[in-house]
DNA sequence: ATTTTGACGACGT
DNA sequence: GACGTCGCCAAAA
């Protein structure tokens, strides 16, 4: 195991520690690792977690918005939808039902 | 080394 | 509240 103090591995990690049927913002992430308010950044890393040897749950990171930005990334636009759903995630209008409530926080919930 | 980008966020209008 | 602009910071071209 490598430490990489790369902030792309960093959220390789914080994202795969998302639980099932909730989601996080970008900003959360990035807050968490330190860079405040580079969220940019998080979504970016997220875009080469493809090439990733492990499976990363990036459709549970939306943003602050509770809207699925990142839809469009996947495979199919339609699958974070439907991968949020099967979850019990509630999706409607590429928008996050009950955001509030399904947020997780890893500042919050990791304390 | 410089420039552009990029799955956002906050603020201003 | 919708739309526009700036800021942030790191990686790819």
């Amino acid at each position: 195991m490598k430490n990489d103090d790369s902030f792309f591995d960093r959220v390789y990690e914080v994202t795969r520690m998302i639980p099932e049927g909730r989601v996080t913002s970008y900003g959360a992430i990035a807050r968490f690792l330190g860079l405040g308010k580079s969220a940019r950044m998080v979504g970016w890393a997220l875009n080469g977690s493809h090439h990733l040897p492990e499976y990363i749950p990036a459709h549970r990171v939306v943003n602050r918005n509770g809207l699925l930005t990142g839809k469009h990334h996947f495979r199919h636009e339609k699958l974070m939808q439907e991968l949020l759903e099967s979850e019990g995630v509630k999706v409607k209008n590429d928008q996050v039902l009950n955001f509030n409530n399904v947020f997780w926080d890893p500042n919050q919930e990791l304390f």
